[in-house]
DNA sequence: AGAATAGTGTCTGTCAGACAGTATCGC
DNA sequence: GCGATACTGTCTGACAGACACTATTCT
């Protein structure tokens, strides 16, 4: 059946896939195996899809599964990309979401019908992404960035179990900057999402204690 | 032509059109002529048309054009709201966009293709509006109060000249609550989207003075 | 002891909230 | 003068930035 692409947009999700590695900010970039844009680096992302999907959070979990078999935790609409040129195939509407995955799970993926996944720096882009996909990123980095600087905690971009100065590296890969370590350390005082444990981190100079996530931690509300 | 709604899912543009009267942040709410939820009050909305729209923000543009007649000067997207159930036509991706209406305008809309239309006081909702749209219209309210909230203006809602003191009712009335005068007038003084005019605003007391929006100014983009 | 990292204390400037005070109009 | 509204001054507390300081480990 031939969809006249003159009356019906395509709809599409994209996904900013974010993780901390060597401290710095990375983003999940996938060799597109398929054409338009074919062996481009892309965003995840794919059609939007009824008769499976109940909702675009949903499809871009399913997504993420597909290409690179990974659950996510923390998964968030950005903004949406409309017209039509962005895609040679017609008229299309692209949802950006944007997802965090721990840092102890970036080792974890599964490459599958892609040609190839790759983490990119995000401040290292080669600037030859596929559609309006480096626009896209921007927009995702903007989000988080402004989320961190409104004093929202990434614990999703953290391990099960992480020090304060782990914690803090996370936060200055976010914001492109560093921040003092004691205006950083107040503000977590009061922080209903922290947990203190009572284990140290152990290496070669005095021990770091441990914090948690708290159990309902959700990125964003405060 | 009949489309499988198994393969496409509808793209929808509801337009959460805010005003100020009477010193009430108001919404402007549409009677629809048509099924489904005929008869209902709705926010305005409708299908996106590739033929003729260039983009989402074009689409809710056209859409304010046929039901009241307005040229909008600030769109803005707010989320997305999807899945199978929130549309009785099938698979619906509904995207929420706000606009700002001066308030020497209210009374310039011309009904077209819609049985009424009425300025509705955001707290005194009936709660029966059409679709999933009274939630819509809290994410668009919420996100308007968080821009004033960030010390954007809203200088759209405004006549061409205005006084401060109906700038700050203005900014009380999204926010929902007083402002402290001399607050808000020293935040003001900073800004460089307001300008002090040599004219005065002559009533029963004092005269105010006018001011106006600076040449370029976009609200939320300080 | 010295290096390295963890963690704290304190000074300062900025700004929001609260509220009182002054200025300028019409009557 | 009086009422009303426009507009300003000032005190206070909260908090961010800067930076020096102490604490605890390993070698």
């Amino acid at each position: 059946m031939v969809i006249s692409r003159e009356l019906y947009p395509l709809v599409i999700v994209d996904v900013a896939l974010f993780c901390i590695e060597d401290d710095c900010l990375k983003v999940l970039l996938v060799k597109r195996a398929e054409a338009p844009e074919k062996h481009k680096w892309a965003l995840p992302g794919g059609m939007v899809k009824p008769d499976v999907d109940d909702s675009l959070e949903g499809a871009a979990r399913r997504v993420l599964n597909d290409k690179v078999s990974v659950d996510i935790a923390h998964l968030e609409q950005v903004c949406t990309f409309s017209g039509p040129k962005r895609d040679p195939r017609g008229w299309s509407v692209a949802n950006l979401l944007y997802a965090l995955l721990p840092s102890d799970m970036t080792h974890a993926l599964v490459r599958k019908k892609i040609e190839a996944v790759k983490w990119t720096n995000v401040s290292e882009l080669g600037g030859d992404l596929a559609f309006d996909h480096e626009s896209q990123l921007n927009q995702a980095v903007l989000r988080l960035r402004a989320k961190v600087e409104a004093h929202a905690l990434p614990l999703h971009l953290m391990p099960e179990k992480f020090t304060l100065t782990e914690l803090q590296r996370t936060c200055e890969a976010i914001l492109g900057h560093p921040i003092d370590k004691s205006v950083f350390r107040r503000r977590l005082k009061g922080s209903a999402d922290l947990v203190e444990l009572e284990e140290f981190e152990r290496g070669q100079q005095r021990p770091a204690r441990l914090f948690q996530a708290c159990a309902d931690f959700k990125f964003g509300c405060n």
